[in-house]
RNA sequence: CGGAGUGUAGCGCAGUCUGGUAGCGCACCUGGUUUGGGACCAGGGGGUCGAAGGUUCGAGUCCUUUCACUCCGACCA
């Protein structure tokens, strides 16, 4: 195509608002426009890269045996009610009306949509298993919008649902959509790594996050240095031993004026922090009602919410305001696990369990326990609520841990029979019994893997697209279109690699060598050819925009070389 | 949700304190020169100053309300 011709309208001057680079760049080369918060146009480069990534994730789907279809993007929200997440889902979900005020929403996620689609046409185990999938647009109304194309309220994904006769079979599909996403994600030239994960408000169990590994990525996960582990944050475990004092200090109760944080404490009473109890009070939200709890943890530990929330079975955990504090009558600074008040529930830490002689609050002003045994609490229970911490020993070989950035572009799931259960999906089994499809579901953030394909591959001079990604393979540089050998070059040049096969673009602008070759690096196409001045001897320069190293050729060996 | 900030030409901004004909750079249009690293000269087009209401002879500027957008945070007891 002819760059006079395309509407690729590239700025030399950052726009206000963009923070990350792969936004800065994709707004100033033309890819994208901003039209609202989270909300964007794709010009005509941008729809270019969505299509290639398209094309890679379908013919990659395809040929592990998936099949595409397209389902509404408004969902009526009687199907989310009787899943149970028109409530559940929280203010993410978009509700409205239509004229005649029936509820409906827009999809964040199609799991409804898919089970009624699969239920209605499939009543026999002989038609299974089955996988489906669509790219289409999601609408998730994000609190906080931003990063450009990475956070968007409105994007493109691909989600895919699979449906089988037992957990067996939906393991296997699980494994052979891990492989599939894996080809997905080499394909299109990205640096990744697939971790465990939680599995957040879709439910289930046994899900993997695929990590684009980037500085700028929004999610930490946890590496280990020598073997294969990886883990988001959110879900991630180590090995550990329940600390143990080496004074026997007995039990008994001990003035403590103005310790109220674990240093103060820890300095005071000359105790490690690792043996002071650390309480974080939240309330618990369920569908209809909600609970104060205290998630006891060590004093040098942070809580990690999200493991905290999955151990009281919570839709969400929320921060108590001092007066719910006092009302459900905590003493900030001075709270623990021992003599609570009845009505809130404890939850320790896994990593307390048999542990002794350690310190907590009294839940009395300037007051705390020493010489605690976690034997002597009761109506408590244990779970692995903390973050793990860099230097942590992996669970696997016992290897150091650390900490790195992702973002997340794939998530695969092993579903169950969270939704084929309440919304009554079943088929006949081979002894005529009617059973709820065994489910695995599958996605692929496809509009923010164009951010995170320039997140992992761009200079400070633009985009470096990748191989398949990018939206042509050559551009065509005729240096200076009024001398009339370059341009006529140019266009023959033009049209043979066109018939070759390549995509190319061709640029043909009245406008100076500089001016198109600062273009040419901000837009990132992986190859160029230069039409310019060395053509008097007969050469052309070829240019490789990840290391901008050109070299020169002669005309005609030029077109056997590519 | 909490905190901070910004809305003036397509983009980036000045003008607001101290009310008096709406400005600059880039981009755009016309003509000419230039043509290997975002050229130059001359001429030109483009604005409900986020919106509504108020004060005033007069409001981009002062007052009230409202909307939108951006950034930071959502830790700890």
């Amino acid at each position: 195509m002819r760059f006079s011709n395309l509407l690729i309208p590239t700025s030399k001057e950052t726009p206000n608002e963009a923070t990350l680079q792969s936004h800065i760049y994709l707004l100033r080369a033309g890819f994208i426009q901003s039209v609202g918060s989270g909300l964007y146009n794709y010009l005509p480069l941008g729809k270019m890269v969505l299509d290639n990534i398209s094309r890679v994730v379908k013919e990659e789907l395809d040929s592990a045996g998936a099949q595409e279809v397209s389902l509404g993007f408004v969902t009526p929200a009687s199907l989310w009610r009787e899943s149970g997440r028109f409530e559940k889902y929280g203010k993410e979900l978009l509700r409205f009306k239509d004229r005649k005020d029936n509820d409906f929403v827009l999809g964040p996620t199609h799991e409804e949509m898919m089970v009624n689609l699969v239920k209605q046409s499939v009543k026999s185990y002989k038609q299974l298993p089955l996988n489906l999938y669509q790219i289409n647009l999601k609408f998730r109304d994000e609190i906080r919008p931003r990063f450009g194309l990475m956070r968007g309220r409105e994007f493109l994904m691909k989600d895919g649902y699979s449906f089988h006769i037992d957990e067996e079979d939906m393991q296997r599909e699980f494994y052979l959509m891990q492989e599939t996403y894996s080809n997905i994600f080499t394909r299109l030239g990205l640096d990744f790594r697939i971790v465990d994960a939680d599995s957040g408000a879709i439910g289930g169990s046994g899900s993997k996050e695929f990590m684009v590994l980037a500085q700028s990525g929004e999610d930490t996960i946890v590496v280990c240095e020598s073997c294969e582990y990886g883990a988001n944050i959110e879900a991630a475990v180590c090995r550990y031993i329940p600390p143990q004092n080496e004074k026997k200090e007995p039990f008994k109760k001990v003035y403590t004026p103005n310790a109220t944080t674990i240093e103060e404490v820890s300095a005071f009473l000359d105790v490690d922090p690792v043996l002071c109890m650390k309480v974080v009070a939240k309330r618990a939200l369920y569908d209809e009602s909600s609970a104060v709890v205290m998630f006891v943890i060590r004093g040098n530990d942070t809580l990690q919410e999200i493991k905290a929330c999955n151990s009281v079975d919570a839709n969400e955990l929320v921060d108590l305001s001092e007066e719910e504090l006092e009302e459900s009558g905590l003493i900030a600074g001075y709270m623990g696990p021992l003599k609570a008040p009845e009505a809130i529930r404890v939850v320790i830490d896994k990593r307390f369990q048999d542990a002794t002689g350690l310190v907590c609050g009294a839940n009395e002003n300037e007051h705390h326990y020493i010489g605690i045994d976690i034997s002597m609490l009761e109506n408590v229970f244990f779970e692995d609520i903390v973050a793990v911490k860099e230097g942590d020993k992996c669970v696997c070989c016992g290897g150091n841990l650390y900490y790195t950035k992702g973002i997340e572009v794939g998530h695969i799931f092993q579903l169950g029979t969270r939704y084929s259960d309440p919304l009554k999906a079943e088929f006949l089994d081979e002894n005529g019994k009617s059973k709820p499809f065994v489910m695995g579901t599958y996605g692929i953030g496809v509009s923010r893997l164009i951010a995170a394909i320039i997140e992992q591959n761009h200079d400070d001079k633009g985009c470096i697209w990748t191989k398949e990604s990018a939206p042509f393979d050559i551009e065509v540089i005729i240096s200076n279109i009024k001398d009339e050998m370059q341009y006529e070059t140019g266009i023959k040049i033009y049209e043979q690699l066109k018939s070759k096969g390549f995509k190319v673009l061709l640029d043909d602008r009245k406008e100076r060598f500089g001016f198109k070759m600062k273009d040419y690096e901000l837009i990132g196409i992986p190859r160029a050819v230069i039409i310019g001045q060395k053509l008097e001897e007969g050469n052309v320069e070829l240019i490789d925009r990840d290391d901008l190293v050109s070299k020169t050729l002669p005309l005609d060996i030029f077109i056997e070389e590519i």
